[in-house]
DNA sequence: CGCGAGTGTCAACGCTTGTTGGCATAGATT
DNA sequence: AATCTATGCCAACAAGCGTTGACACTCGCG
């Protein structure tokens, strides 16, 4: 029951600007001042609602993990209903542009994005190997080719992969995380 | 016939410094004056051999591209052959590793992986393909494997990904390679 | 009304950054 | 030996950074 403040209009003003800045320019380049501008606010209610950029950051980058949805799925769609969901999750969701572009220099942002893959597709991976012992290294290598394919479409903006559409980009990465979730090598 | 010149050696330092901090710590984060101290020079030397900051960056992002060589590889081969090729040049060559932490953040650095991505796997890509308009298609989806698995492996070290050794390696994702080259969805 | 907490503005701090120009020395050239 | 260029170091610059503290204003509550 936390009551109301009136400086919650600021408060979420920094957040968004936060978030664009982070996802647009990673954590380095975005700067608390360039955030405070976006926001139309001054740069040392930043560090007062926030704290430090350091922490601004770590609000920006906390979120529900929301597991996608597999109950009624077949045990051959897991691949094509995971990528889905990965590919709504990333186009909807500028927190996680902002993870991936920080956290390629940023140490905090990058533990975060372990924690949250492990967490994430960790468990899936549990409850489809065939062998329990393999779980990690799947859902490892799936990471792989899905932030691979959020690397390329959204930060490299390599043309080709910019221009697939959403169902063909499911088509063809789909059997590519089926097989790493069940095949055996 | 360009002439010895007696600071050859203190720009061969630069270069590699520069090389070692670029792939440490992406564009930004990477100092002209940390690069001058581990080649034990004055920074502003730095700037008289090399310009900016920026030219150095370019200086060491300029390679050659060394495509792999396919001639005596069956076609089914190929997929398997590209990533232990890939594999074995991101673990001997810190420059790709410079670039992929400078390229999620300075534009020039993803404009030179999308050139050489483009040059590198599009050709091979083109003799493969069974149908060639979707050679840059199959190039691109090769780069977000390739790419995602450097990003994990190396960037954000995400444990599953660091522990799979090279055959492992080369045994998951060479299918999956191979299925990009020439595979119909 | 008066008062205190909450909110916002302004100016400045200490630090680091890329970059520049001047000065001393070493080596080659004449 | 004298001269000139190349090389290296030093000190400084302007700009930008995260961060801080002091000061004004606006509410809501007594």
């Amino acid at each position: 029951m936390t009551a109301p403040r009136r400086s919650d209009a600021t408060r979420a003003a920094i957040l968004t600007a936060a978030r664009e800045r982070f996802a647009a320019d990673g954590f380095e380049r975005a700067t608390i001042r360039a955030i405070a501008a976006d926001a139309r606010i001054d740069p040392s209610l930043v560090m007062r609602y926030y704290g430090s950029k350091e922490k601004l950051f770590t609000a920006v980058a906390e979120f529900d993990l929301r597991l996608p949805d597999l109950d009624g799925v077949p045990l051959e769609g897991y691949g094509a209903a995971l990528v889905a969901h990965f590919l709504d999750r990333w186009a909807g969701d500028e927190k996680l542009l902002a993870l991936l572009r920080s956290g390629v220099t940023h140490e905090a942002a990058a533990e975060r994005m372990r924690e949250i893959f492990a967490a994430q597709v960790g468990p899936i991976a549990a409850r489809v190997a065939p062998d329990p012992a393999s779980a990690a290294t799947r859902a490892g290598l799936i990471a792989t080719q899905i932030l691979g394919f959020a690397l390329c479409r959204f930060v490299l903006r390599l043309p080709p992969v910019v221009d697939l559409d959403r169902e063909a980009a499911i088509a063809w990465l789909g059997p590519t995380v089926q097989r790493y979730l069940h095949d055996t090598i």
